[in-house]
DNA sequence: CGGTTTTAGTGAACGGTGTTTACAAGAGTT
DNA sequence: AACTCTTGTAAACACCGTTCACTAAAACCG
């Protein structure tokens, strides 16, 4: 059954170990809490130990983004899945308001993740969450009555990119979708979704809005409203 | 001519080198870079005698958000004066681009001031800085023809409170805003700009953005037209 | 002026960090 | 059994924030 040499097979078992120490540091006490002694003291080991796994301190700190955006990316689809109802505006509904509840409940990590001037590479790993989940809603919104509206000629370019990046990753769900569904106002309008999706999380996360706002909640709501009405979702989706 | 004391004199001027070389480090390597000892060596002090004007190196880290804080709304403030063109539109337009310049050109100071889930305390001085721009754009686009849309019942609460802060902010200006100008339809427009504006900008400086975009700048051009437009602006302001 | 208090700065120390190096002990291979 | 490769340890280095006892000078005051 296992086909793996019994040193292999400890070695992943403690490279598990030790993601999982990270991920509780990181959860229990902030960023700065993850560090090397303190992961190897919950292994019952030294820290120089870990540089049997780890090339460095930010190597590990790397791979803990990669956990949490998969784990997110997973959470994210189960809720999305969870979502019953064969309407697409309530699915997309349902996962904008997980990563809002995800982001709420793990502001390290989604400071980690998505605002760190850190990495300009992990973004790989996020932008396949972003479309793992995008592509499945475009996908199943085929029949959407949405008219091409014209975009600045200088965003072509970029948006046909992104636009063949969407195609892709819609057509390893097994789906192959027509121009005027996936037209370039639409490109548009998604990266737009995202900007105030991002925005309005972050700014609860990290508390900067310009004024304290008693329950975010129907603020977002209502943007969520607004949103999905721009990107050609009915509004009670 | 120096009303103060010599050695009062001598205290002020060692505060300013110590601001100073705190901003100098985190321009250079990074937050992390910003340590006790890193400041004394470049004053030629040791690490200790900082105490004696900072509590804590929390503290100071406090100390430089405010001064970043204060640096770029005179950035800003400086970009708004500098639009001669009367046209409100404009000058909203020049102080977000003003917004975005700064960013991208400080990401380790915006990633400290904007994107940290340390500290809820520092909104005052971030929210006056936002006040103290928003407030004079507010009061010189009286005559903005933008109806009441109606708001959702549970964003009232909220959005009165917050148009009680900008009504004192921009009565520190001397202006009086009749409810007209003010109404709640344009105070919710006003918040979703923020989240608009603070999403796009955040997106770019981290580069989370779904796919490379090789040209971010008409983007954010476009963001701001639609941005005006339904803020009630003029499209070409 | 002389004595006292207040202040800015020092140096040593404590416990913490990432990282390197030399070394030991076990697992796997031949 | 001998050899190699892997996984871990222990010690050390340089750095960090912070505390504490102490000095030297400035400021104050009778």
């Amino acid at each position: 059954m296992t086909e793996a040499t019994r040193r292999e097979r400890l070695r992943a078992e403690t490279e598990r170990e030790i993601r999982q120490a990270a991920r509780a540091l990181l959860v229990e006490s902030g960023q700065d809490a993850v560090t090397l002694r303190a992961i190897a003291r919950k292994l019952g080991i030294t820290a120089p130990a870990l540089y049997r796994y780890y090339d460095s301190h930010d190597a590990l700190l790397r791979q803990l983004c990669d956990d949490i955006c998969a784990d997110m990316a997973a959470a994210l689809y189960a809720d999305l899945a969870a979502d019953t109802s064969g309407e697409v505006g309530c699915k997309v509904r349902a996962v904008c308001h997980a990563f809002r509840r995800w982001a709420l409940a793990h502001p390290q990590e989604f400071a980690l993740v998505f605002a760190s001037p850190r990495d300009p590479l992990g973004a790989d790993q996020f932008g396949s969450v972003f479309l793992q989940l995008a592509g499945p809603l475009i996908a199943s919104n085929q029949d959407a009555n949405h008219v091409d509206e014209p975009v600045p000629a200088v965003l072509h370019e970029d948006l046909v990119r992104f636009q063949q990046v969407l195609r892709d990753a819609v057509a390893e769900h097994g789906v192959t979708l027509a121009d005027e569904v996936l037209n370039l106002g639409k490109i548009y309008h998604v990266v737009q979704s995202w900007v105030r999706l991002y925005g309005h999380v972050a700014l609860e996360v990290f508390g900067r809005f310009p004024f304290a706002v008693s329950n975010p909640e129907p603020m977002f709501d209502s943007m969520l409203d607004q949103m999905l009405a721009d990107i050609g979702f009915a509004e009670n989706g």
